[in-house]
DNA sequence: CCGGAAGACGTTAGCGTTACCGTTCCGACA
DNA sequence: TGTCGGAACGGTAACGCTAACGTCTTCCGG
């Protein structure tokens, strides 16, 4: 937390008059433009001026050029701060997100900015690196900004303090988690279903003994996939006990020191469901590092497929998720719940399994 | 544009009667509590609030705690656009991009949004997907919405536009490019020495026949590459007319293409410089489809050092750029220049050259 | 020629907050 | 006892904008 008494604001009175350059004026502290000097010049009144400016009706030609005229003069530019305080709609939007270093979510942020910026909204982001706390930080911080709706991805916080801050907002969606209608809209991918498709996939590829790179236990999403897991696991001859699960930050160092672990701990794993493609990057690079072949003595199947997975060595075999689409749908269910329209309590996507280098073919006798 | 008049806000007085849920009360248009809702309750003024909710001075200590308990009491949440219009300082800053998708600038991101929250402020994102028309306008948005300062990363707009937008701006920090001290300090990578570099290792791999990647035609950082890259050749006995430069998006698809392109019209190249290591991806799979063996055929330079690029087949020799530490520089040099302070006019860090798989090891006898 | 409707504009009053200046009150000190 | 300084508060007026309503034209049918 930053303390609120460190920073002060220069007192304007006591600038360095040193630094007075002569020509033009001060560029650091630019007076901006009213509504009100724009009335003047134009000589009407600022309703009249205010009424041009969003083109609103009331208005004859000729004082609307007039006007117009006035304000490309001046370089008029409405005030959005006093305009928001006076409507009561920031035409901000939250958006809550836990790293955008993770390629999974620059898609996702894409998406959501692109339908944002169409409906004329603006987005404030939020990174907030897995922890709880910055969590509700960035929440709050939306609600203090009267951001007009949120949207809050892979959300880590706990249910009932998720709860409290989206009942604080006028609209939220959340994406790959579930939240009750009333208070958020819900895009999210069949986790479950991904899980099992990778699990038998790795199965009928001749995986016995696998395990499992479970990512943080924090995520909603990897809580699901460890339920497909498990319901999969039933129908197939394949083992994984819990000492075969290993959890660890989302991220490659965080799947290299996993997989590390787990590769020494059980040298007879031959199959690895990870956590997203960034642990199973970890778990290629760890591996290499501990000579095994993938897939010949390992086959490993990450989640995402994010731009890179192709690139990888060898080319990563995982669950496609549309995660630029997924943006786009939660933006515009914000945006229809904005509305007071709220019918769409949830989408649910199915991920698709692609099947590359990093796992072996599925053998036909299965 | 959208339409500003198609979007109205649902008339709270005729809310549909039928959802109504008893317990709490409806959590979609929530009543906002203010410092006078506060100030009744404590049963002081709400100048007093004010001040405590700011920790200032001139409040004994049982009459803070009673206000304190109705901040608590009534979930009171200051309101911060009212404060910005009355403070004119909307702590917020505005943080332009490219493209978020591009795993060079999430890094950036990160590094300013750290930076950033730690001193407070919140941050507006817009990724500007390579059109300096939506550079322009999100340019113009920030200003709207009196953001404090903004840092434009690698922008595309030309001189003469940029600067205007930045002298309309309090504050103002440029990535990679140069900006007058007065309009904007400016955080940027030696490009020239970096593209030097990358030549250099390649004509001493025994690479002869060159050729460029070039990415954007409006990126300064491309130009500057460029410059560097001539200048390097003179001292070389290796060619690189302007046949074998092809321009292109900076992206995977983009840079497959153009390799494609260019190594089917010049089957003959031996060495490859490329903008960034999206494009150099790309380059990887074009040659792969090609045929060409990489480094033996041809041997492939990037930029950036992305995480994924040691993940690439082969491993991609690069030139590493600071990302993380860029963006929080530039972020504490806005700071700074918000503070009045703006000694520092610009920071050049210098890339490093990362020797991979993707180039011939250095011959001894050059 | 008049009533009246419609369009074109101005006036007023805040939105929620804080800067600035007053007021009150209490204790210290001559 | 007087008064004087300071701490602890309250009152007032904006910040820049716009909803709501008022006023003044203009113009048309009857």
């Amino acid at each position: 937390m930053p303390d609120p008494t460190a920073r002060r604001a220069p007192d304007p009175s006591t600038r360095d008059p040193s630094s007075h350059d002569p020509g033009t004026h001060d560029p650091g502290s630019r007076e901006h433009v009213t509504l009100a000097d724009v009335a003047a010049r134009a000589g009407v009144s600022p309703m009249t001026v205010s009424r041009v400016v969003n083109e609103r009706p009331g208005v004859g030609d000729a004082t609307r050029a007039r006007v117009r005229d006035a304000v490309a003069a001046l370089g008029y530019r409405p005030n959005v701060v006093a305009r928001s305080l006076k409507r009561s709609r920031s035409h901000t939007l939250g958006l809550l997100v836990p790293d955008v270093t993770n390629p999974y979510f620059p898609d996702l942020v894409r998406g959501a900015e692109d339908v944002a910026f169409e409906a004329g909204y603006t987005l404030l982001l939020h990174n907030v690196i897995e922890d709880a706390e910055r969590e509700a930080a960035a929440l709050a911080l939306f609600e203090e900004r009267r951001v007009d709706g949120v949207i809050a991805a892979s959300p880590r916080l706990p249910e009932d303090r998720l709860h409290a801050h989206l009942a604080r907002h006028g609209a939220a969606v959340v994406v790959n988690r579930r939240a009750p209608a009333a208070l958020a809209g819900s895009v999210r991918v069949d986790h479950e279903a991904g899980a099992e498709a990778a699990l038998h996939h790795l199965v009928r590829g001749g995986a016995r003994t696998l395990g499992l790179l479970a990512g943080p236990a924090t995520s909603h999403a990897g809580r699901e996939r460890r339920h497909g897991v498990a319901r999969a696991l039933d129908a197939t001859g394949a083992t994984l006990p819990d000492t075969r699960i290993v959890e660890g930050p989302p991220t490659i160092p965080g799947g290299e020191a996993a997989a590390r672990d787990l590769l020494t701990r059980h040298p007879d794993v031959d199959g690895l469901v990870c956590f997203n493609d960034l642990v199973a990057a970890g778990a290629l690079r760890a591996a290499a590092a501990l000579g095994r072949r993938v897939p010949d003595d390992i086959a490993v199947v990450g989640y995402d497929d994010i731009a890179f997975a192709a690139m990888f060595t060898p080319a990563l075999t995982t669950l496609r998720v549309p995660t630029y689409a997924m943006g786009g749908h939660a933006m515009r269910m914000l945006l229809d719940r904005m509305d007071g329209r709220r019918r769409d309590v949830g989408i649910v996507v199915q991920p698709e399994l692609v099947i590359r280098d990093s796992t072996r073919p599925e053998e036909d006798r299965a």
